[in-house]
DNA sequence: ATCTAGTTGAGACTGAGTCGCGATCACAGC
DNA sequence: GCTGTGATCGCGACTCAGTCTCAACTAGAT
């Protein structure tokens, strides 16, 4: 049972396809459906695996190349958390706000934060460089307060 | 010919070794050395490809152990710049000073900037989540002065 | 000079992501 | 509906950074 945001929101990637002039697919759907069910962090295995796990299958190169629309489409977007080594993370935008990392050294515990100050100092830099920004990633690692011991 | 800066880290790179119990090798004086001669970010394919024109012939697992224990003796550090899909690069960390990057999506130029004020925020936001910050990384996407058209 | 544990290079391996290609399918035109 | 054809699919080979294994070598203590 799809709410009515997603349901909207898979029409709104429906008619993205269209106007790209792309194929509304089966496997794209599938990808599309699960993809924007997911409120948490995701990577494309985590995709592949939730998918097969109910009954369909759709192959890695698939899963990437339909990632790429999701982007372009707005729907999805990559996250900039930054695992060393790891795979890259992405996430439904109508369900995630906009968010910073900090990323524990010691048991790799994930806290978001948002800084409206940060990020208005960030545009004034911009703007005496000359420099339009389009997207941006700020991540500190180090120690959270149960691993300071 | 060495500088007398150049010198001196060198040795500082001896007694890191020492202290470890590591070993001095004509592969490990050459990586230091020429690792710390380079004033740019480097990748460890540079830092290679620059040893062999010297005559100098290292294996790429030699290079990567040994890089790991210049970032360990704090001579080198890794740069936050991430080029999508490109590999990680380093620097020297006595003659570049700690600093974030902007990298335009057109030409791929990368602009580096200093913000004390939002280190200081970023500080602030580590207090109040009780993280105790060691690195960050900050890099903004977009569009120079030239790409902005 | 000798001994031995640390180090090296070669090449196999890994894992994320991409690509080429033959088979399949969506969908515009009849 | 049926058809034709270009888009899309899955498979598996490929790439590329980085890691690992292991036999041969060597720094440095004795």
């Amino acid at each position: 049972m799809l709410s009515a945001q997603h349901a909207g929101t898979l029409a709104r990637f429906g008619s993205y396809l269209a106007r790209k002039g792309l194929r509304s697919t089966p496997e794209r759907r599938a990808i599309a459906r699960e993809a924007l069910r997911i409120v948490e962090h995701f990577d494309p295995e985590d995709l592949q695996s939730r998918l097969r796990r109910k009954g369909t299958r759709v192959s890695r190169a698939t899963i990437y190349r339909t990632l790429e629309h999701l982007i372009d489409s707005g729907l999805v977007r990559k996250t900039s958390l930054d695992l060393e080594h790891k795979t890259s993370f992405y996430e439904n935008t109508l369900v995630r706000r906009h968010h910073e990392h900090m990323v524990c050294l010691g048991c790799g515990t994930v806290i978001e934060f948002t800084a409206p100050k940060i990020e208005a100092l960030q545009d004034e830099i911009c703007r005496k460089h000359h420099f339009m920004p389009i997207r941006h990633t700020h991540q500190i690692m180090g120690h959270c307060r149960k691993c300071r011991a």
